[in-house]
DNA sequence: GTATTATCTAAGTCT
DNA sequence: TAGATAATAC
């Protein structure tokens, strides 16, 4: 071997381990057998695995052989980059890295025929789970209110997860007792449609990726194999958030060469409620006996405030590995908490906050985060900062792709792609109205289900289904129907976008939306726009990709995904889950109260309640230099107000490491805390510039108002206010007002029988008896 | 079948 | 409060 060469790469794998302190680079070097790494917040364990999988590949390890799996897909795409120019090449493309979600949907396409389904098939979301498990409720006559379809779905989702079939379900006599106990013996029952209907359709949910992937590697032997040479080496982020479904695909996956290397923290784990075990880190030790461990204790990103608050707390939960979290980084200072009257004045707090912040210490919107326990905090916040013209993003809440007109376009999109996508069909085949109303859908779903067949097999040939219905009706569905299958024709010819935008014009969605001149009307359409400019984009990047391909990939796009197009400059708002990973200089904690943080629905049990504490620690650790609380007295819940105490988390910091803005006792209320608050809300000046903070819905209510009430006195027809009338279903009438012009006059009668009732004279058809 | 209005009920976190 | 569903009118 040629000694030049060697010693080059020598070199620079010297290069890269220089950035690492001594343990991380223990962990990096450990690249043959099972490792895992226990990594604290902030300890870089993303740099330890960005350098490892860059290590393995100049080690002359073929990136084709290394699967890594991230938490987000924004993760992977992070990563990627960072080995690029860690390597200088563009090896890191050819990794196979990304959440266990999309790389085992790509995983599944490709070997879909084995399970017996078609490669194509379409990944229901929630919300299409829950439509589903509500109709086929309906369908067995059951209560909706005792068969509440979230909460089945839950029921279900964690029966996948823990590899439990629909048959196994029903089968299993613990399971049939606790749903007795509950009074939904029928669950089982459920399920087993469920997953039927699921299988029709062609369709997915969110649990069926792992849950088939398993199946597909229990069943098919050849494609374990394969797939266990494929990847020789298996990297794993984020690990206490795995559940027993995902890690023992991970287990199956590696058995063969068993190069596995997870990393975690235990004391991170938020995600038991989608049943990722923090046991799983139990279970590897005893799984892979040799495991070689590592822990990585040392902080990076806060100031010894912060992590000694954050280890003052996770110190209260029994259930944890011992580790002892550090920093040499500067004292910083207190953790600060503020308390508000009310959960509007709450946001003005933190906005002003975070506007004498940035003067303060030259910073930029980016630097500050505003984390909460439930998207529906968000409201109060987002109204404070508007108020003080602070740029901001939302991430997570209603995502852009729940919302109603980019889920009805995607629909269409999806039935293109896959006709016997139950959800899409039921979504679209009268939007835009196109006369397939109720009575119809119900007539073909009985005939669908009565046959076993999808609803399309049935509208496709309605004639061989004996499908009464009328004709004028029948010609319209023929119309839906070809109207698809061209679509469906075009799908491998025309380009992703043409075709996307072709749809969108042809179906009448773009005019439909384009007619309503209301403020929501208008951001539709321009929700519309912005959907095919993604799709624009999408077939750019990767001309030979079908629309089908778009869906697949927008389907698993998490929220943190998402670019911020504009790349503005912006404070961020989310969830705490959603804050898992990132880092921000500045961090305000909002809703610290009892009920909400720890949530009402975790105080009935002890593992519940420390998810709770671990989703503290995990947002606490979020902050580099400054963490702000804040808690109100009162807040508004399901519209009306609710009093607060604040929560107990904030008295589990160490009290030397908090400062409370508010003198007197914490639990006294009242107080001298007053004055602070002037002055705060004083410092409040609303922007001349800021738009309305008028909810939209209440704009709308004043436009129509103000349209419907010209008042035009007596039209045509010589009616007049007074005149008495007599109406074929109501009787005698006399006339109070009148209101609108021509076709669209409008008259309010107050009749004998009924009382006051408004009439349109186009269609109401009244006697004038004086 | 469609459009408007009235009533109900729900918000815990995510793929 | 607000979205979802049921009721109502044509």
């Amino acid at each position: 071997m040629n000694k030049s060469i060697l010693t080059s790469i020598e070199a620079q794998s010297m290069q890269f381990l220089d950035d690492l302190n001594e343990e991380q680079q223990k962990a990096v070097l450990a690249t043959e057998g099972p490792t895992m790494i226990l990594a604290g917040a902030g300890s870089g364990k993303t740099r330890v695995l960005t350098y490892k999988i860059a290590y393995l590949i100049q080690q002359g390890v073929d990136s084709f052989n290394i699967l890594a799996l991230t938490f987000t897909n924004k993760a992977s795409r992070e990563m990627k980059s960072r080995i690029s120019s860690l390597l200088d090449n563009s090896e890191s493309l050819n990794l196979w890295m990304g959440t266990f979600h999309s790389i085992f949907a790509r995983i599944l396409r490709f070997e879909a025929q084995k399970i017996g389904y078609p490669s194509n098939f379409t990944i229901y979301d929630t919300d299409d789970s829950k439509s589903l498990i509500k109709t086929i409720v309906k369908e067995l006559n059951l209560d909706d209110k005792i068969y509440k379809p979230g909460l089945i779905l839950n029921r279900i989702s964690s029966a996948k997860n823990n590899l439990i079939s629909a048959k196994e379900y029903a089968d299993n006599i613990n399971i049939q007792s606790d749903d007795l106990q509950s009074k939904k013996p029928l669950l089982g029952e459920i399920y087993k449609r469920y997953e039927l209907r699921c299988f029709k359709a062609s369709a997915m949910d969110f649990d069926d990726l792992l849950f088939k992937t398993n199946i597909l590697l229990r069943d098919h032997p050849e494609v374990l194999f394969k797939y266990q040479d494929k990847f020789k080496y298996i990297l794993v982020d984020e690990f206490q958030d795995t559940n027993f479904s995902q890690y023992l695909i991970l287990k199956k996956l590696s058995a063969r060469f068993e190069n596995i290397c997870v990393v975690g923290d235990d004391a991170q784990s938020i995600y038991a409620f989608r049943g990722a075990n923090i046991q799983n880190i139990l279970n590897f030790k005893n799984d892979f006996p040799d495991v070689k461990t590592f822990k990585l204790e040392r902080n990076y990103r806060s100031t010894k405030n912060i992590v000694n608050a954050a280890n003052s707390v996770i110190a209260k939960n029994k259930d944890q590995f011992k580790k002892d979290i550090w920093t040499d980084n500067e004292e910083g200072s207190k953790i600060e908490v503020f308390k508000a009257f009310t959960d509007n004045e709450e946001g003005l707090i933190v906005a002003n906050h975070i506007f004498s912040a940035k003067q303060n210490h030259q910073l930029n919107n980016k630097d500050f985060a505003i984390l909460y326990r439930t998207n529906a905090q968000s409201r109060s916040i987002e109204e404070a900062l508007r108020r003080k013209n602070i740029p901001y993003r939302i991430y997570g809440g209603m995502s852009f792709y729940q919302r109603k007109e980019i889920k009805d376009l995607l629909a269409y999109y999806k039935l293109t792609v896959n006709p016997n996508d139950e959800e899409a069909l039921k979504r679209i085949i009268n939007y835009p109205t196109r006369g397939i109303g109720k009575t119809s859908l119900e007539k073909i779903t009985l005939k669908a289900s009565e046959s076993r067949s999808s609803l399309w097999d049935v509208i496709n040939e309605p004639s061989s289904f004996q499908l009464k219905i009328s004709s004028a009706v029948l010609k319209k569905i023929e119309e839906f129907v070809t109207m698809i299958k061209s679509f469906n024709a075009q799908l491998s010819s025309v380009n992703a976008y043409k075709l996307g935008e072709h749809i969108a014009k042809s179906t009448g969605i773009l005019k439909d939306l384009y007619a309503d001149k209301s403020p929501e009307g208008l951001s539709r359409y321009e929700n519309i726009h912005e959907l095919l400019n993604g799709l624009n984009e999408f077939s750019e990047n990767y001309p030979d990709q079908s629309l089908s391909e778009f869906i697949s990939e927008i389907s698993l796009l998490t929220d943190a995904d998402n670019e911020d197009k504009n790349n503005q400059d912006s404070v961020s708002l989310m969830t705490i889950h959603a804050s898992k990973g990132l880092e921000f200089s500045f961090t305000y904690l909002v809703g610290l109260e009892e009920g909400l943080f720890p949530s009402q629905l975790s105080l009935n049990s002890r593992t519940e309640l420390e998810e709770e504490r671990r989703l503290f620690y995990v947002a606490l650790t979020r902050g580099e230099k400054n963490v702000c609380l804040t808690h109100s007295e009162t807040r508004y819940r399901w519209g009306s107000l609710i009093s607060c105490e604040p929560s107990r988390f904030i008295s589990e910091i160490d009290k030397n490491l908090i400062h409370f803005n508010y003198s007197g006792n914490f639990y006294q209320k009242g107080s001298s805390f007053k004055s602070d608050r002037e002055s705060y809300v004083k410092s409040d000046q609303i922007n001349p510039n800021t738009k309305s903070i008028l909810p939209k819905q209440k704009l709308v209510r004043l436009q129509k108002y103000v349209k419907n009430d010209t008042f035009k006195g007596d039209d045509l027809a010589d009616l007049k206010v007074g005149a008495i009338v007599e109406h074929q279903r109501f009787g005698q009438g006399e006339i109070l007002e009148l209101e609108g012009q021509d076709s669209n006059q409008k008259a309010t009668i107050m009749f004998e029988n009924i009382g006051q009732k408004q009439l349109l004279l186009r269609f109401a058809k009244l006697k004038i008896i004086s």
